[in-house]
DNA sequence: GAAGCCCTCCCCAGTTCTTGGTATATCGCC
DNA sequence: GGCGATATACCAAGAACTGGGGAGGGCTTC
């Protein structure tokens, strides 16, 4: 029964060509899943010229408006453990994936107040181009529709492929790369060394470890070492392991 | 059906601790899916150089050696097209994902003599942490299990989330907590802005900013601002989706 | 009510980073 | 050979960060 759902959402998203279609398939589809709304967000990384960041809803208004102001204190604990899943998850486990605050704990229950009870996200990330989720929520004291949760992880990843197709975001590989001197560097700056100290660890002068830093900010159209750590962490360049260095002496 | 199969793999998963049980699990399942064989690699650091962590798989010893000898992990056009896609996706269609080199065709065929036909690959990414791959593959001739591709998606992913749990990748989430104000310093920071613009964006004194910033970098006994974003951001303290999020979007 | 945490503000000395230059040498490619 | 990319090295000014102090008010908890 999910998978024929799943099936026909599938068949139906082809003829999706508008952000505006996929979300009245996605509205549809949540229904017949039994959730009660769905969320569906899609970003890219570069601040440059890139299409605007997707943001498909149909949540209480008020909800919708509360959210808004959260999102610039940027403070949505569920998109936080979009980046630790690999699998979609419930809003209820969430705290085995990231530690929630006093301040998240409190939006969920203003969420609740707004009529956004428990839920289900789907995250998805492409290194260097997109990161998206895809959300299903019940009412307040409604139960997640459980033997549904395949269908709904299904369903929501077609409808993330389907966004990052119609974003127009597909043809923009435009991933900036840095030299194998200018990223060893990065990665010394990511393990919180100082250019002087990189520079006795590379055996090089002070001097060529701030260029290379400075020709890897210009890359990645950065002005700060913060940015373009993180720039390049989100891109896959250079990864946790690489500056915890939990395993993999190498 | 495919879903009854889905479910039951998920349920087998949860008692699974080690890698090798893992490889056992896949194994059958992908018989039951109608597939001749599975691959699964797990990647801690995200450069695609260099063997993976994690490889489990029961290809033909043939294939096996060639592809370990020749190092063509680096050059696998499968493994290319994993960072292109948000779902799985099968071989035959690897075009319309990536251009195919005359190296890459020639790959291609090397793996055909030795016994792998088409094939399905789920690909997933956790932005810094790991980048996995399950892939499923038929003998040359034989067809793709096209009605259980979707219980393929899921089991596939399934198999990933086990494989990054037993890796021992994952680390608990309960580390040193900072206060709201701290963590929201903090998140300003992480968006490459200076204590004097982050003063101004929260309407306090520049001196105050600091002082966040001071003793979050106390708690987590770092000494540069590069390192508190980055245990922060490992920690789930902050996520990717409040660096780079846009302003307003409306 | 005292202890403890959080948020706020202030000062200062020293260090580090960022940005703007310039310069040499090597390497591969057309 | 010229061109572009890379790696190396240097200088200087100004902005930003780090680490060391101190201090008051609000809130919760025991």
């Amino acid at each position: 029964m999910g998978l024929k759902l799943a099936e026909e959402f599938a068949s139906n998203l082809v003829k999706v060509e508008t952000e505006a279609a996929l979300g009245e398939a996605l509205g549809q589809v949540s229904r017949r899943l039994e959730f009660d709304h769905f969320a569906l967000t899609l970003q890219a990384r570069t601040s440059t010229d890139g299409p605007p960041d997707l943001l498909l809803h149909d949540y209480p208004d008020e909800w919708a408006r509360v959210y808004i102001n959260f999102e610039l204190a940027g403070r949505d604990p569920v998109q936080r453990a979009c980046d630790k899943s690999l699998t979609g998850f419930e809003w209820d486990h969430i705290e085995r994936l990231i530690p929630l605050t006093r301040g998240d704990r409190q939006m969920l229950a203003v969420g609740r107040e707004c009529g956004i009870g428990d839920g289900y996200t789907i995250p998805r990330h492409l290194p260097g181009e997109a990161r998206g989720t895809c959300s299903f929520a019940v009412r307040p004291g409604a139960n997640l529709p459980r033997p549904l949760l395949m269908a709904t992880e299904i369903i929501g990843a077609l409808g993330l492929a389907c966004a990052h197709r119609v974003s127009g975001l597909v043809r923009k590989p435009s991933r900036p790369a840095l030299s194998d001197r200018q990223r060893e560097c990065l990665l010394w700056a990511a393990r919180g060394k100082t250019a002087a100290e990189t520079a006795i660890i590379l055996g090089i002068s002070i001097e060529t470890v701030i260029q290379h830093l400075k020709l890897a900010r210009e890359r990645y159209d950065v002005h700060c070492r913060q940015s373009l750590i993180l720039n390049a962490l989100f891109d896959g360049l250079i990864g946790f392991s690489d500056i915890f260095r939990r395993r993999r002496p190498d």
